[in-house]
RNA sequence: CGGCCUGUAGCUCAGUUGGCAGAGCAGCUGACUCUUAAUCAGCGGGUCCAGGGUUCGAAUCCCUGCAGGCCGACCA
């Protein structure tokens, strides 16, 4: 039964497994488990003097234990938190067969696995409030020992802290790092504090296409694929916006989607290839009411979640609490370089440029140079929420023009803690004008922009059916949970965040060197070592290496003899 | 893509001028009926990321590669 590709400990547990199984204990039982409590209710609502729960039930991964004889603590942890439990050998076993404490309890299993207690609760001498337990039942025996994490006075022994390992083998830093399944909680809180305000509003949750023919929305590098019976390309979606706009045509009045989007560029501490965005059109709106809209999520989301609009990112506190100063681009860059840009050429924006220590390139336009100068100069300094609105039309090919400037768009960015949290416009609905901005994305591509958009000729002949005038505004669910949960990397806000291959550790083979040296040690067993390293003509450090692997296989055997070390087949 | 750092037991980490591979926790054996990083006694556990080189001798020095982290570049 041994198998040499476990580790120790690995095989000790599925001995466990079998000594199990002989006695008749399943290790993996499929009856229903009927729990009627969980460890935060008890932790919460236990009462000395009401002696309250005299008749519980419980099951959870054994965390803890500590063995005394015949008694014994352990800590359960389930979906709510832990509890200790107090295990009795006279008490879990009335009679005379003491088995399933000295035995399974004691023996068989380990920490890790998963079991189910029946008992009453109690306050211990120490004033810890447990479950003395009367009878017990394995649910699942583990088989893989599980990182052992200590906490004394708050500080945390031995940690699980690898973040390849955290990554890679989530379920593990679930178990074993409770803050961590608490950041995926207020993931799903934020999601559904957004879900319940759009309904509030009135809104429509809706799916639209994740394989796209045309990948449209955003300017960025997509993912293709292929249909086999289509025979086509598809991409996967960069942005839903085009599909939202149809809709909106199509005469629903708000639509929103919480949606995984896709996009082929670098990773790193902000970026995964594949993350979630909530967009939202909503029809007879312009992008002035989508800033109070967006405000008020944000808002809503923080109190939701820490109950105050303040909350902690970094060393800097972001208060959410409406309403955020809206500055236009323009007076954000006076401020902060000191140039007035409006009514500047192309040239005359790129001298700026230069003068700001701006590197930049020939296929950069009009709109590409001021986003630059933006993105170095001013972007980091709007740590609390701060609407960035009117972008240069040039950046905006989807956005409404400005009602009082057609050089500018109706659009805004949600600025936080430096970074751009949300996005919106006043949707451009005037069919002809959205023909002509693709156009110009057509000719920045031909000039080298390879971020530039294509066409979707089936979009601009839905806004020639005619598209209310709409506001809408997407935003990065990520971005936003790493900010309300003070989390510096979106691996930490996503279960599964994208990662090399997993490299296979190679399976042990002889190698070359190894195989002359059995050969030749085959044909003249025993032999003198030093004799058979002349014969196979080996460098030192091969012949040690080779030589160590044998004998580490059991395949042969180094004696010391009179005569000196002699080498055998084993 | 570039710079810096890291890779040693299941986990966290030491490892001196190159000289038998170490600790704590976890595990195993035993003691112990209210402990809580339980305690006490004893024991086992290693492809020192991989490959090559220097050397009598490498976890340690050199080269190459792999994986990861941080920072930057590119990129929303």
């Amino acid at each position: 039964m041994n198998n040499p590709a476990l580790s120790e400990q690995e095989q000790i547990r599925r001995n466990s497994l079998q000594k199990l199984r002989e006695l008749g204990i399943d290790p993996y039982p499929a009856a229903q488990y009927h729990v009627n409590i969980t460890a935060s209710e008890i932790i919460n609502n236990f009462n000395d003097e009401k002696n309250n729960f005299q008749d519980v039930c419980l099951a959870g991964r054994m965390m803890s234990r500590r063995i005394m004889g015949k008694a014994s603590f352990a800590e359960l942890q389930d979906h709510t938190g832990r509890i200790q439990i107090y295990v009795n050998r006279d008490e879990l076993c009335p009679g005379e067969d003491k088995t399933m404490y000295n035995d399974v309890f004691k023996k068989h299993l380990d920490i890790g696995d998963i079991i189910g207690v029946k008992g009453f609760v109690f306050r211990t001498q120490m004033g810890e409030i447990s479950i003395h337990v009367k009878e017990m039942t394995v649910l699942n025996k583990s088989l893989h020992p599980l990182p052992i994490v200590k906490e004394k006075d708050g500080k945390t022994y031995d940690a699980f802290t690898d973040p390849e390992q955290r990554y890679r083998m989530r379920y593990v830093d679930l178990i074993v790092n409770p803050q961590v399944k608490d950041v995926f909680v207020k993931r799903t809180k934020i999601i559904n504090t957004m879900r319940e305000m759009f309904n509030g509003y009135g809104y429509f949750e809706v799916e639209t296409p994740i394989l796209q023919p045309i990948p449209g929305g955003a300017a960025a590098r997509p993912f293709i694929t292929h249909h086999n019976s289509l025979d086509i390309p598809l991409y996967l979606r960069i942005a839903n916006e085009l599909y939202l706009k149809r809709l909106i045509v199509g005469g629903f009045e708000g639509v929103y989607e919480f949606s995984k989007d896709f996009r082929n560029e670098g990773m790193d501490r902000t970026h995964n290839p594949e993350f979630t965005v909530m967009e939202i059109y909503v029809a007879y709106k312009d992008y002035k009411w989508m800033m109070s809209f967006t405000e008020e999520i944000c808002e809503r989301v923080a109190l939701a979640l820490h109950g105050t609009t303040k909350v902690k990112l970094g060393n800097n506190i972001i208060d959410y609490k409406t309403p955020y100063p809206r500055v236009t681009m323009y007076e954000a860059i006076k401020e902060h370089t000191g140039y007035d840009i409006s009514g500047k050429t192309e040239d005359e924006l790129r001298e700026i440029s230069d003068k700001l220590g701006i590197e930049t390139d020939p296929t950069m336009g009009k709109g590409k140079l001021i986003d630059e100068i933006f993105g170095e100069k001013c972007e980091h300094h709007y740590i609390q929420p701060t609407f960035i609105t009117d972008y240069p039309i040039e950046m905006s090919p989807l956005t409404k023009k400005h009602r009082d400037n057609p050089e500018l768009t109706e659009r805004f960015e949600l600025m936080v803690n430096g970074k751009e949290l949300a996005n919106a416009y006043s949707e451009l609905n005037d069919p002809i004008d959205q023909r002509e901005r693709f156009q110009e994305q057509l000719r920045l591509s031909e000039k080298g922009d390879n971020e530039a958009m294509f066409i979707d000729q089936d979009f601009l002949r839905a806004l020639e059916y005619g598209m209310p005038p709409t506001s809408g505004m997407g935003m990065g669910i990520d971005r936003l949970t790493m900010f309300m949960t003070d989390s510096p990397s979106i691996q930490d806000v996503l279960f599964f965040p994208q990662m090399k291959p997993e490299v296979k550790k190679p399976k042990v083979e002889l190698n070359e060197d190894e195989k002359l040296i059995l050969e030749l040690l085959k044909a003249n067993s025993p032999i003198d070592l030093n004799e058979l390293k002349n014969l196979t003509g080996l460098s030192n450090k091969k012949w040690d290496k080779a030589i160590k692997g044998l004998t580490g296989l059991k395949l042969a055997k180094v004696e010391k003899k009179d005569e000196g070390l002699v080498v055998s087949i084993e």
